[in-house]
Parts: C-alpha cells; sequence; structure tokens
DNA sequence: GATGAATTTAGATGGTTGGCTAAATATTTC
DNA sequence: GAAATATTTAGCCAACCATCTAAATTCATC
C-alpha cells in the first residue's frame, strides 16, 4: 500500500477540497466539479489521483458515477501521522 | 498559516521521514543529513521546506544548528485531517 | 443504432520540484 | 584573522504536476 500517493494527493488543496466534500456526503461526478472554478476535465484528473491513492472509490450509478470517501484508507493516513508523534518509539 | 504549505511538505517521503527522527527527538542539520543517502545540501532543502511550512523550527546551538518537530503546527494538520471527517459539519 | 449527456483519456504547456555541484555564510579554533 | 567545520544559498537540469482543449468512451433514450 503506497501512503505516499495518498500524501502526495493531499498535497493539493483542490483534491482536499473534494475530500471534504466527499466526506459529508456521496456525490456524483458532476456534482463534485460543477463546484470548482476548473474545467470539468481538470476535476476529473483529481479525482482520478484520489482514487490511485485509494482515498475515494468510485461506482457508476445509470449514467453518472458515484464517488464516496474511502474513510479506511483515509483514516490509515490519520493513524500514521498521529504515530508519528504519539510514538516516541519504533514503528513503521 | 498556510496549511497548504504543511500538506506539500508532508507529500515527500523524505521529508516525512525527517519528521519522523525529529518526533523521537531533537536533532543537528548534519546528524539528520547522514541519515540520507542524498547530498548534504538536498537534505538542507528539504529542512528549508519544512521550516517554511512552520513544521519544523530550528536555533543555532554553537557552530551547529538543532532542530526540532513544531508539534503545534503538526497537531493542526492532524487536527484538520480528523475534523474533515468527524466533522460532517462545516468548519475550517 | 443514432443522438445526447456524463465522464474520462490524450496530448500539450507552463510552472513547480527534488536532486546535484559549487559557492557563500556563519562559527569555532588556532 | 586564517583555517576548519557546519550549514545554507545559488544555479542548473530532468522529472513531475495542474491546467487546458479536444477527442474518446460509456450509458440512456428515442
Amino acid at each position: 500500500m503506497s501512503r505516499d500517493g495518498a500524501f502526495k494527493a493531499l498535497a493539493d488543496p483542490t483534491r482536499r477540497e473534494i475530500l471534504e466534500l466527499l466526506a459529508q456526503k456521496d456525490l456524483m461526478a458532476g456534482e463534485i466539479a460543477e463546484r470548482f472554478p476548473i474545467a470539468f476535465a481538470s476535476v476529473s484528473h483529481h479525482l482520478g489521483v484520489l482514487k490511485d491513492a485509494g482515498l475515494v472509490a468510485s461506482e457508476r450509478e445509470g449514467q453518472f458515477i458515484r464517488y464516496r470517501l474511502n474513510t479506511t484508507v483515509y483514516q490509515d493516513v490519520v493513524r500514521y501521522l498521529m504515530n508519528v508523534t504519539k510514538g516516541g518509539g519504533r514503528r513503521a
């Protein structure tokens, strides 16, 4: 599992905003895209990055594609960050 | 305060490793640099990025420069990430 | 199965980044 | 204050990234 991909994904503010949206509720790709002032294709690219990182998942739903936050992977990232400080000892 | 800088800083694996080291104990720049297979100057660059992001602080100590984790800023990042999911509501 | 809507993929481009070496700066020691 | 050590800054380059427009894909509908 590539933690690196998740952190790279989190490095972009638009992607963090997308995650914030998805944390509230699942959304179709178009619903997400229309909330940003950039091209749909660009948002699609961001969604791809988030998906590759495992931070979001998607399912086709008829003519739309629904995205949702993958809380498991997301929490992994949070847990890693917390362990860095809480640890004090050796741990991956 | 630029949260963006912190996330950009976290995007690089070498910088995350530096943070892991500093979470255990403060270290001189040279002590940090010698743990990585890249040039001292490159590590120095990473330290600069981490410092600009506020994630680490440094103080000169004689001929050395001591680096330490800025736990306040670090925890801010962790808290932000937790709030995204725990929130369910609106919060910066 | 052609038309239209939703979404992704492809290809191009300018900006950013991480690495390098070499030079500069700061501090201690002689 | 010159020599030695510690660290950063400067300048360069290849790789990567965010964005764009245009084309392709996928599904629904007529």
